[in-house]
Order: C-alpha cells, then sequence, then structure tokens
DNA sequence: GGGTGAATAT
DNA sequence: AATATTCACC
C-alpha cells in the first residue's frame, strides 16, 4: 500500500460519478475473441438514434474477472482492421461474428495509467523507450502497442514544449506545477501534469541511474481494465470511468520476467516521486496539483 | 516484416 | 483535445 496511492484515490473518488451514473459499459469493452468464447451475445442490437442502450449493471468484464492472466502480449484481442462494418449497419448482425468487427474502445488514459507510462519510460530511458518495449513494461491488461505509441507521440511532444521552456526561465525547475505557476501556459496539459518528468527527459544525453529502479509491483492494475468505453451513440453522457475502484487483488501469475526487470529485486521500496499534493489554489481558482519531485534520495 | 514515428483522421 | 489509424521508412 503506497501512501501515494490513497493520496490521489481520495481525489480520484471526489471525482467519480455515483455508480448510478455510471455508463453501463459492458460488452462494449470485451474483446471480439472473448466475445465470442464466452457466447456473449452482439453489444450493437438496437443501434437506433434514442438514446440508452440498456445494458445490465456495471458488472467487471470479463479481463478483470479472474481468469486471463496473462499480460496483453495475449490473443486477448487482435481486430486488426474493422473497416466500416458494423457501426451503424448493425442490422442483420445479431450473433455470429460481430465481433470481428468489434472496435475496442478508446482508451482514456488516467493519471495511474500515464504514471505506469511514465514510470515505464524512465526506466527504459528516452533511448529505449519505444512502444513495444514500454507496453511490455507496463504489463496492462489490454493495452495495445498503438495505444502506447499514440500516447508516446503526444508525450514526446509535451517534453519538447517543456524543455522549450525550462531552457530559457525557470532555471531548473521544470515541474509541472512550477510551470503553470512560473507563467507557462495554463494549459499545462491535464494528464501529463499529473505525472512528474524525471529529470533526465529533460536532458538527453546523459545516462540515467533510473534502471535500477524495481518498478512498481504490477499488482495494482493490469486486471483493471483501462479503458472507459464512450457510448456508440455518444450523446449526453456523464464521465465515464470506473476503473479502479475496488483495489486489493493480485493476480498470482508471477509476469516480472521482463527482460528489464532486474534479478536485483529490491523491497518494493518503489517512490521515486513523492505525489504529496498540497491542495494549491491557483490565481483563478483552479486547483492545481502541486506535486513535485521527490527529486529522489 | 515487424516496429517506429510522424502525419492524418475521427 | 484526446485517441486512433494510416503510412512511409528502417
Amino acid at each position: 500500500m503506497r501512501e501515494e496511492d490513497s493520496n490521489w484515490f481520495s481525489k480520484w473518488a471526489e471525482e467519480l460519478p455515483s455508480p448510478e451514473e455510471l455508463m453501463p459499459l459492458s460488452q462494449s469493452l470485451i474483446t471480439p475473441d472473448l466475445a465470442i468464447a464466452f457466447n456473449i451475445p452482439s453489444p450493437q442490437q438496437a443501434l437506433h438514434h434514442h438514446h440508452h442502450t440498456p445494458q445490465p449493471p456495471p458488472q467487471h468484464p470479463p479481463q478483470s474477472t479472474a481468469h486471463s492472466s496473462q499480460p496483453n502480449s495475449s490473443a486477448e484481442f487482435d481486430s486488426p482492421e474493422l473497416s466500416g462494418a458494423g457501426g451503424g449497419g448493425g442490422g442483420g448482425t445479431g450473433s455470429d461474428e460481430p465481433a470481428r468487427t468489434l472496435k475496442r474502445p478508446r482508451l482514456v488514459w488516467t493519471p495511474q495509467l500515464h504514471k505506469r507510462f511514465v514510470d515505464a519510460v524512465a526506466h527504459l530511458g528516452i533511448k529505449n523507450a519505444v512502444p513495444k518495449t514500454i507496453m511490455q513494461l507496463m504489463s496492462v491488461d489490454g493495452l495495445t502497442r498503438e495505444n502506447v505509441a499514440s500516447h508516446l507521440q503526444k508525450y514526446r511532444l509535451y517534453l519538447k514544449r517543456m524543455q522549450g521552456i525550462s531552457n530559457g526561465g525557470g532555471g531548473g525547475n521544470n515541474s509541472p506545477a512550477a510551470l503553470s505557476a512560473s507563467g507557462m501556459d495554463p494549459a499545462t496539459d491535464h494528464l501529463f501534469a499529473s505525472s512528474p518528468v524525471p529529470a533526465h527527459f529533460l536532458h538527453p544525453g546523459r545516462p540515467n541511474s533510473d534502471h535500477f529502479l524495481p518498478f512498481v509491483p504490477v499488482a495494482a492494475m493490469q486486471h483493471h481494465h483501462p479503458m472507459a468505453v464512450v457510448p456508440p451513440g455518444g450523446h449526453h453522457h456523464p464521465q465515464l470511468q470506473q476503473q479502479f475502484r475496488h483495489f486489493g487483488n493480485s493476480p498470482p501469475n508471477g509476469q516480472f520476467d521482463h527482460p528489464f526487470m532486474r534479478q536485483s529485486q529490491q523491497p518494493a521500496q518503489r517512490t521515486p516521486y513523492a505525489e504529496e499534493v498540497e491542495p494549491a489554489t491557483a490565481k483563478n481558482g483552479r486547483k492545481v496539483l502541486t506535486l513535485f519531485p521527490n527529486g529522489d534520495d
């Protein structure tokens, strides 16, 4: 149990919609193969222009249940291509193979997920941080290489923007909070700002010593579907994220055999940064996270 | 041929 | 704006 966890968790709890408001997610995020395997009816039955797809209450999707313990690399999903397909034409498709044409729901990069991402990148080093590797290191169930690649692209952009700024102003200060505080774009990407950027990210060319960090005891994620579904009809809907609500499950599968995971497994003393947040209030009254790098020991 | 990265699309 | 998908290239 990391204290940081409880921290953001508290904050998250506030934002989270009440269970009743939650999007009745269901097979939408069930992978095609899984859908077939479990004989789950097609999600896209009546695609009428009228709100509300009668879905059963939010029950955890198969992914998070208890069986498939394998990391992403598995055939949990593939849906390589999907042309037009189901989409609107969902007329006759009803029982055979809608699965093949199912679209994975958009991945929602939650702060937690992003954190893992950053950690992975940090431990890999910028040079080795490529989508596939990152994905493996994160070992988040359901995460695809494409997901990571897309996110990585944006993250690099973010880093660049930061380099440019930290270069001429602050004087070494590169914490998101500080940047926004120093007058930088308030547009400090909300998500990215939620995770501290390791120093060496901004100073390419110098070896980083993060490699030996044990990384986080994966158990925290993995079996929570990392994504939230966006309603097929996409109409009026409150935010839908019903991911990590319940913790406390550790898949017995020892998928710690990454080439990067040093056998020098130090005690799970992972906490490179302190996520100690101070409920600060920016000038405009907006709440800003003042998380700052714990630097390091 | 798989992966990556940048562009482009939704 | 955030993610996804495409695509040229290695």
